[in-house]
RNA sequence: GGCCCCGUGGUGUAGCGGUUAACAUGUCGCCCUGUCACGGCGAAGAUCGACGGUUCAAAUCCGUUCGGGGUCGCCA
């Protein structure tokens, strides 16, 4: 093996152009392929920047040959020699680098590698799990590297515009309270204090806001956050969070600076204009329109209410549940009346899947004929009137759903998305970005028989809802608004209570006594009597803005090293039982059901 | 906790009761001076995720289990 003892490394594979030709360079970087011809053999060699063709050959350089004779994929190697112009029958176009080559006039072998499990390239067919194992190969492909790339860029544009506009990066503990209310925290065993656990944070939250009372106005961080629930492929165990804080704000300030730093991103890393002011529309005209809190704006099919029309049908189906205080929803699918019967039945057991019991289909045709499963029990008349409520054109399928409102919700919001993917309604192209504003103060949990924050509870009400706190909590809206993009919700946050009072009847709403909120969070309610200024702020989910923007289907294409949808790390075998001698320190006895033992 | 999909040479797939377990690619050897998914010739490489059952016979059928993915619940 040889050192590059001697050689200075001049550029990056990638970078070689017309600037460098008839220069000699010294490039580093690993065989991402090797074509030999015998008395001539070609190295296409490859580092961050990108790969150039490296020609070795009897006629340059005898011993480099010999050397190149012997290489193998992804052996690391040095190489110095000539920038030469391809002769023009011999330019790959398919190459950023494919109209030069490099000749080589000495090579040095720096490492070799065993034969990697799959291609280090770009769209290969490989099982998630071997490129978990082998997260430091799958990383070592050039479309990785661009997505962490693309990251670094994100984070970076954020610090630039955030700097700009007066805001501090500050640090908060990773070792802290484990907090009531959401996820499931992880916990971390306390050696010098036994019996005690520090949380991992879910976020920042609380500190960020003592951090408004100590003064600092405006601060900011990249913080990673901790929440132990089950994994999706938007959601990892440990995850980033870009969480903003500012004080003396309103939600219009809050919405105009993080809309503008957002097109600043955009701008910066992508080259993409995002016009702005981003458009706004409210959670109950986004549950009422679209089923859904992060509404997917790229296409239309908006559900239409059509329980008036049918609310004095004798249709057993629709009756009942229109008694029972639901309603009846469609939406239109465009230029699909000739929908396969098939595919009706499929999407009966779709929308099943979401809690409806069931679907009702009216295929307006383009001779002006209609066919409705439900004709003959709504008759012709009413269907026609369901059709011109829905603006169902000729060609057109209208899908209902009767149910619960938040059946119908669920269900027909799924469906819209579904219809709009087969359909193919979707411009992957667009960035559809909107404001949700006016969110819930609390939900109601179904299985605790109490309020809950939506947010969380530190969120204010809506001045005007204030005296509703107490007899009628679920009717009171919150000062919380989520940014969404293509339906994904990449950011959410609110204005903050900062008076006693308020704080005191939103723990009452939601079931705290005092002993409790002196418990969990009595270091905070001590610091909020302490000029506590107005504030409010936001958090961005850093790992879902960048698979977006680097058009990926899970977030673990833009993280380093994810985990496994149970949470474990492929690569270094987290998570893994400990030295016994190490549960001693931290007064920790193992009570596994005993099959579990070794 | 529920539901769905996947697991066969290094990698990606085919085979779905009896096959010499097939194909592509990679790997190794020899040849080749303009390739770029180079090409030609040859070779090696799998007890079909694991365990158990049914059967004269199991990669194939059944059960259990492990691992991966998607999703519902869950995720203030």
């Amino acid at each position: 093996m040889e050192t590059m003892q001697g050689l200075q490394r001049t550029c990056g594979c990638g970078m070689i152009g017309s600037e460098q030709v008839g220069q000699e360079v010294v490039l580093c970087g690993w065989v991402e392929r090797r074509r030999d011809h015998g008395g001539l053999i070609f190295i296409d060699l490859r580092d961050r920047s990108g790969v150039v063709q490296v020609v070795a050959s009897v006629d340059h350089d005898k011993e480099s040959f010999l050397k190149a004779e012997s290489v193998r994929n992804e052996y690391v190697l040095c190489v110095r020699g000539n920038v030469e112009k391809r002769d023009a029958d011999t330019i790959n176009p398919n190459m950023p680098t494919g109209e030069y080559e490099v000749y080589c006039k000495e090579m040095r072998v720096l490492n070799t590698a065993k034969t990697p499990p799959f291609y280090i390239q770009d769209d290969i067919d490989v099982d998630e799990n071997i490129r978990l194992k082998y997260r430091y190969l799958d990383l070592r492909r050039p479309d990785m590297q661009r997505n962490l790339i693309m990251r670094h860029r994100v984070t970076k544009a954020m610090r630039v515009f955030l700097d700009n506009h007066q805001f501090l990066e500050i640090e908060t503990p990773m070792l802290t309270k484990s907090t009531p209310e959401g996820a499931r925290d992880y916990l971390v065993p306390s050696r010098v204090n036994p019996g005690s656990f520090y949380a991992l944070p879910q976020s920042p939250q609380i500190f960020k806001q003592i951090l408004m009372v100590a003064g600092y106005e405006r601060y900011f961080q990249i913080a990673r956050c901790f929440r132990d629930e089950d994994l999706r492929a938007d959601r990892q165990p440990e995850f980033t969070q870009l969480d903003m804080e500012m004080s003396f704000v309103d939600q219009e300030f809050i919405l105009h600076l993080t809309e503008n730093m957002m097109a600043y991103i955009f701008s910066t890393v992508l080259n993409q204009e995002i016009s702005l002011p981003m458009p706004r529309i409210t959670w109950d005209e986004a549950m009422d329109k679209y089923g859904s809190d992060k509404p997917d704006l790229r296409f239309g099919m908006e559900f239409k209410n059509v329980t008036d029309l049918v609310k004095e049908t004798e249709f057993k189906v629709f009756r009942s549940v229109i008694d029972a205080g639901g309603v009846v929803k469609g939406i239109v699918v465009p230029s699909y009346a000739d929908i396969p019967r098939r595919e009706l039945d499929d999407l009966v057991e779709y929308v099943g899947r979401y809690g409806a019991k069931g679907l009702a289909w009216a295929c307006f045709n383009e001779d002006g004929t209609i066919k409705s499963q439900i004709m003959k029990f709504l008759g012709e008349d009413t269907i026609r009137q369901i059709g011109e409520c829905c603006e169902a054109k000729p060609g057109d399928l209208v899908l209902m759903i009767a149910d619960k409102p938040a059946v119908v919700a669920k269900a027909l919001g799924e469906l819209r998305l579904e219809m709009a993917r087969r359909r193919n309604l979707i411009d992957e192209n667009q960035l559809a970005f909107t404001w949700v504003t006016d969110f819930p103060m609390f939900e109601y949990d179904e299985e605790e028989k109490r309020y809950v924050a939506m947010h969380h509870p530190f969120t204010t009400p809506k001045e005007e809802d204030l005296p509703k706190l107490e007899s009628d909590p679920g009717s009171v809206k919150a000062v919380a608004y989520d940014m969404v993009l293509n339906g994904v919700e990449i950011g959410g946050g609110s204005l903050r209570i900062y008076q006693a009072d308020v704080q005191e009847k939103v723990f009452a709403a939601i079931g705290l006594t005092e002993e409790e909120c002196r418990a969990k969070f009595g270091f905070m309610l001590d610091a909020f009597q302490y000029g506590a200024p107005p504030h409010g702020g936001l958090a961005f989910g850093l790992d879902r803005l960048v698979m977006l923007m680097a058009k990926r289907n899970s977030i673990r294409d833009v993280i380093a090293f994810p985990k496994t949808q149970s949470a474990t790390d492929q690569m270094c075998q987290a998570p893994s039982t400990v030295a016994p001698r190490q549960l001693k320190d931290l007064h920790i006895k193992l009570n596994l059901a005993s099959e579990k033992l070794v």
